[in-house]
DNA sequence: CGGTTCAGTGAT
DNA sequence: ATCACTGAACCG
């Protein structure tokens, strides 16, 4: 499963720290606990308590039926990882790593639906119903864009365990035009490590700060204030990572607004999410990707003619091709020639596809 | 690209 | 009756 070889030096990272430290691998050699009599092995990397002996013997008292679990810390899946929260029935964060191959390919959302991440316990589970009519939209987390080249991948990123709650209009418009930033990095970079993820911060209010969020559905699925993207480019022949932390507010953000205004330390996202990202990264060799890149979104009227072209792409009959081109001329837009080829051909290929289907009927 | 809604169909 | 699935139409 983790054989890919853009994968291995992620996974490899991964494997290599907290993960996988149990109260056996810390202590077997100091003291003389019988991990097979130990029925929690499973615990926090910071176990250092545990290697006093004795303390450890208490516990093996205090948690006699096991210690409380909030389920596995990382789920795998064939193109990210995530930490899930099962109490609010959406991801901590979620991980990719994007190279050029793996954001272009043949897979499409045909056919593809969200559902429950089979993965976790039912009871813990978002469902459908509970996006359903709730006034919030399904957010993907790692985008279905980010799987182009793998139909198991993109099937696992509608896994709703990869979802969050989030404002059509920000998941459609901003947001998107970020994860089509991020993906184009792939052009430049080799490789781009990519946390995105949900945020409930504080409000203040009468001086006081107050958290507050609504709840969605019979599971009470969070809806978070905000949402997050950590951002890192890497290159071997490059000696610093250009780095982008955005804190982006989960509600319409139209196009007067630039990237760089949501853009944060990752030290000040770490604080407000309680997480920190890149544990093993040398911050010393970090530059700014905003700095270094621009951080510049699509503008509007290329964002605008960019899903024109792909509505022209996927039509179906003449009346809806037609229909998408008016479209330029309400919004003024002026299409290059590579959109009116396409254009061209289209209408041509439906117009024999029609021609034919009318024969048959005669 | 990112989504929703609604109507028709078939299975339990 | 209700749910799952699919396609068509719709939006920015």
């Amino acid at each position: 499963m983790f054989s890919k070889g853009f994968l291995t030096p992620f996974v490899t990272g991964v494997l290599g720290s907290a993960a996988f430290y149990t109260v056996f691998d810390k202590i077997s050699h100091k003291s003389r606990v019988d991990p097979e009599k130990f029925d929690f092995l499973k615990v926090p990397e910071d176990s250092s308590v545990l290697e006093d002996t004795k303390k450890l013997e208490q516990a093996r008292s205090i948690l006699k039926y096991g210690a409380p679990s909030q389920g596995p810390y990382l789920r795998f899946y064939e193109n990210h990882v995530l930490a899930y929260d099962q109490s609010k029935r959406t991801p901590i964060w979620v991980a990719e790593y994007l190279t050029k191959a793996n954001v272009e390919g043949p897979a499409n959302r045909k056919n593809v639906k969200f559902r429950p991440d089979p993965n976790v316990t039912v009871m813990y589970t978002a469902h459908n119903s509970d996006y359903l009519g709730s006034g919030w939209s399904r957010g993907h987390m790692s985008p279905a864009g980010d799987n182009k080249h793998s139909q198991e991948a993109m099937r696992e990123s509608f896994y709703l365990s990869n979802v969050v709650p989030q404002d059509l209009q920000n998941n459609g418009g901003f947001w998107n035009r970020l994860e089509m930033y991020c993906r184009d990095l792939t052009k430049t970079y080799q490789s781009i490590i990519i946390i995105s993820g949900p945020l409930i911060l504080p409000q203040e209010r009468n001086g006081k700060q107050i958290v507050e969020y609504e709840v969605i559905g019979k599971s009470q699925v969070s809806v978070p204030t905000h949402l997050f993207k950590v951002v890192l480019a890497e290159s071997d022949s490059m000696p610093t990572k250009p780095l982008g932390v955005f804190i982006v507010p989960n509600k319409p953000i139209g196009f007067e607004h630039s990237l760089t205004e949501f853009q944060v330390e990752l030290e000040e996202l770490e604080r407000v999410a309680g997480v920190t990202f890149l544990p093993k990264l040398d911050r010393k060799q970090v530059s700014d990707l905003c700095k270094v890149n621009g951080c510049k979104l699509m503008k509007k009227e290329k964002f605008q003619l960019y899903f024109i072209t792909r509505k022209i792409q996927s039509s179906r009959s003449i009346k809806h091709l037609d229909k998408v081109w008016g479209e330029l001329e309400e919004n003024k837009l002026q299409p290059d020639e590579y959109m009116v080829n396409l254009y061209n051909s289209k209408r041509e290929e439906l117009m024999n596809v029609e021609k034919d289907k009318s024969n048959v009927t005669k």
